[in-house]
Order: structure tokens, then C-alpha cells, then sequence
DNA sequence: AAAATAAACTGATACAGATCAGGTTATTTC
DNA sequence: GAAATAACCTGATCTGTATCAGTTTATTTT
């Protein structure tokens, strides 16, 4: 069998290639901001969040909707995404210690700029905005650590930007299974808790693509995947679908 | 003749849109994070910043190298981009008074993460990265403001991710093209600054494609375009296609 | 002003991936 | 545990847009 995939690497000398963009955009390290709290800011910040718990599945924030809070993943997998009614766009997953729903704190922007829904169950804490504001006037330490945080956001999105506008579909799939290898689930082998769809909508295709696709790595032994359970056999082939696709 | 951009939208409501994105991604409004320095801050900005001009085409930065500096848009128009050696993409625009190179304030990215160019003979003001992380130590309102700005950014390239993922050719094409009517020269007739070639990675697709395309809207008269004298005939209709392409 | 180079344009062809229209297998609900 | 629904899978078809291989028109260089 010949690997389609494969071919796209004609005439094009990989080393020359200066940047790999991946479309995976889940940050590597926990959010440290709030190490960078006073022990009374910590206090405060206690009696200004809430926590709550969602199902997979559920909305945890709606695009439009008022932002009275910004959010931080404590436990659970969330996308990201935009939607106008006909097409949906992922713009990141969001692994747990990481925060959710930051450009709210843009004055000009009191409405949250994106959806967000739990992948699987998840635990959020809820930090209201004002006090949020509070902290990054009263705090330059802290203020710094988020203006960060914006700049590694951005530069992930952009990498994801590049990745779906100019990788091919099986570079996209095979970066989304490396990614969830790799960084969410930290081993090769585990349960898919993403359904065919999820898996079509964050590597941006159909999903009767993602199927054929699926298979087709399957089939040439570079995965293994029975149902939901899943197991990367071939880690350096797919990495390399994922640079040349 | 039959207008075959139109056809798409057969279907749809358009009313149940919710959003409409756009593939401009030139900010609306000038930067007027310098206003919140003390007339001290001011005369020190002074003393750590210098005034460089390009020519059009010339490169401004270049993603990889080390970023010394951020720097601020006195006059002209700049590309902002990603290269991985093969493919590029267009992230934004950016016109005068504005900064750009504000991702590599963050500590971990000493360098550029995309490179630039000017479209046009551009002023740059390069400002010293430890004098402006300084900045961002001291005063919180300047810092509050450099936030606003990253979440704005943030928010306009999703916008743009949008645009180039989920709409096709002839509504990226209007995109661009009010873009410049709109937001750039503020008026409907005017000399294109950009080849078609620079259309075409602006609006994501071939300059072949944006070649027939631009003939296209000709022929249809919605646009009139001699060489490089550019005029929008009709504004409503090529709005309709932006939305709905 | 001629030569060289780049930009603009044109037509033919190719193809990745969407869409459509089903089928089958799980999973949830009652 | 049967019915209903959702997820998964398959094959056929269609289409938007890239790519290729030119020609013509501008622009720059000499």
C-alpha cells in the first residue's frame, strides 16, 4: 500500500524549513500567576471565586454573554471556539491550571469574545472581574505574568492559525492524536474521550474525513484504534505527517 | 451573468448569524498607551527609543531574530507574518500608530515570533525591551493598557482565523477590498499599494485566483479597477458577498 | 531605447476534501 | 429489554481552488 501522505514530501528538503507550526495549542506549563499573589491577595482572591463543576458537554461560557469573571481551569479538558451559526472554529483546548476567558479584561470587551465547553467533566473557578482588574493594578508582578500569558495565547493560536491554513488534513489529524499523546494524556496509549466530530472539528474537516483518515492510519499500522481506545504504534511516522502535511 | 458568489447564499438565513468575522485585522483606533507616561516616563522614552525608516518592501523583522526592542508604527503600513520556508500567512496589518513586536515582551520569547515588512515607506520607532518591560513595572495604568491591547490583538486575529478558514475565495476577496476602502485610505477610490500577488496571501489563496476574481467584480461592476486605480461601486453588494461568501 | 525582469493575465487540468445518501453499530432513554 | 437516538462508517459524486504552462503587458535596469 502506498502512503498517500506521504508524497507531499516531493521536492521539499526538510531541513530547510525554518518554523513547524503544530495546530495543537494547549500550553505545556500550569498557569503561575497566582504564585505571584501577596498572602493577602490570596485571601481576597478566595472570597472573590466560586467554583463549579461541569459535565462533559456542558456550555461554560457562552460568546456574546456578559463576563462578570474570568476563569481558570482547575481539573478538565475545555475547547475554545467561535461559532457564527454555520461553521465553528476550535481556537484551543484548555488543559487543567490554566486560565479561560482573559481578553474579558479588556474594558472595551465586557462580553465574552468566544465560547467554551467541557470536553470532559470539569472544574472551574470563577474569579470576579473587578477583583481581577484590582489585582493587575495593585500588582505589577502579576500584571506582568498575565501579559505574558496574552503573548504565549497568541503566539499558540497563531501556530494553530498557520497549521490549519496551510497543513494538509492528514497533518492536521496527525497532529491533533500526537497532541492529545503528547501533552493531554502524557502516554501512548489511552480512552479517545473526543467523539469522530470533536476530533473532525478541531482538526478542521468533516468528519466522514477524519473517519477515512483514521482508518487509513490504522490500516498502515501507525495507530491502533478499536472504539474509543487508542495507541500510537508509529511515533516517528506520524510526526513526520504532521511536519509534511 | 450569473452571480456565482451569491449563490451561497441559498439556505441561509442570514439574520441567524450571530457574528460576522472579517479577514481585516487593521485596528480601528490609534494607540494612546503613551499618554498614560508621567512627563518623566515620557522624556526617558525619549532617550531609549530611535526613529528608523523603511522603503516598501524592505524587511522590518524578522521572525527568529532576537527582538531588542518593540517597536511603534509612526506612519506607513506593515505586513505581519508567518514563514515556515514554504507557505506564508498574512496574521495582520498593521497601520500607522500602532505597536507591533509586543509578543516578545514575554520573558520566555527573546524573539521575534513573526516577521514584518512594509507594504509602504513606513517610520518605525524601535523602544529599548528592558526600558518598556520597565514601564510595564512601574505603572500599572500603562501595563493595564498594554493588556487591552494584547486581548484586542487576540481578539482580531481569531476574527481573521475565522475568515480565512470558513469563508471562501470571493468573501475573503470583499473582505480585503472594503478593508482597504474602509479602514485604510477611508475612501472608496484610491491607488492599490499591493501586486495581486500580495492580495492573494492577504486574502489566503493564489494570485491566479484572485486575478479571475478581481476580473470577476469587474465584469460585475462592483468594483472598477484599471492597473492600479481602484474603485468600490457597489459597497452594499460586495458587504453582502464579505458576509456571505 | 533596448533588454531584462517582474507583474498581470488566461486556459486547461488536477485533486483534496466536502457533501450527499445511505448503511451499521453503539449508546441512551423509556 | 425494546425503541429511539446518536455515533460511526462507506461509497459515489461534486466543486472550489491550486497548480501548471504558457502569453501579454508593465516596470526596471542598463
Amino acid at each position: 500500500m502506498i502512503f498517500l501522505y506521504l508524497c507531499t514530501v516531493e521536492g521539499v528538503n526538510m531541513t530547510d524549513k525554518k518554523e513547524q507550526y503544530s495546530g495543537c495549542t494547549i500550553s505545556t506549563h500550569r498557569c503561575k500567576c497566582f504564585d505571584l499573589l501577596t498572602d493577602e491577595e490570596k485571601r481576597q482572591l478566595e472570597t472573590h471565586s466560586v467554583r463549579i463543576t461541569y459535565k462533559k458537554g456542558e456550555s461554560i461560557c457562552k460568546q456574546g454573554s456578559f463576563a462578570s469573571h474570568v476563569m481558570y481551569v482547575e481539573r478538565g479538558l475545555v475547547k475554545v471556539f467561535l461559532d457564527n451559526g454555520v461553521n465553528l472554529l476550535v481556537l484551543k483546548i484548555i488543559p487543567d491550571c490554566n486560565l479561560l476567558g482573559l481578553t474579558s479584561v479588556n474594558e472595551e470587551n465586557n462580553t465574552f469574545q468566544y465560547s467554551a465547553m467541557a470536553y470532559i467533566d470539569t472544574e472551574i473557578v470563577q474569579i470576579d472581574i473587578n477583583f481581577f482588574k484590582k489585582l493587575l493594578n495593585q500588582n505589577p508582578a502579576f500584571s506582568k505574568e498575565i501579559i505574558n500569558i496574552l503573548s504565549s495565547n497568541s503566539i499558540q493560536i497563531n501556530g494553530r492559525f498557520f497549521c490549519l491554513t496551510h497543513k494538509q488534513s492528514y497533518g492536521r489529524l496527525a497532529d491533533i492524536l500526537l497532541c492529545l499523546s503528547d501533552r493531554i494524556f502524557k502516554k501512548t496509549e489511552f480512552e479517545l474521550p473526543l467523539s469522530r466530530k470533536e476530533l473532525a472539528e478541531l482538526s478542521g474537516m468533516s468528519s466522514e474525513t477524519v473517519i477515512r483518515m483514521l482508518k487509513k492510519f490504522n490500516e498502515d499500522e501507525l495507530i491502533q484504534l478499536d472504539g474509543k481506545r487508542f495507541k500510537v504504534l508509529d511515533y516517528s511516522r506520524l510526526q513526520r505527517i504532521s511536519e509534511t502535511g
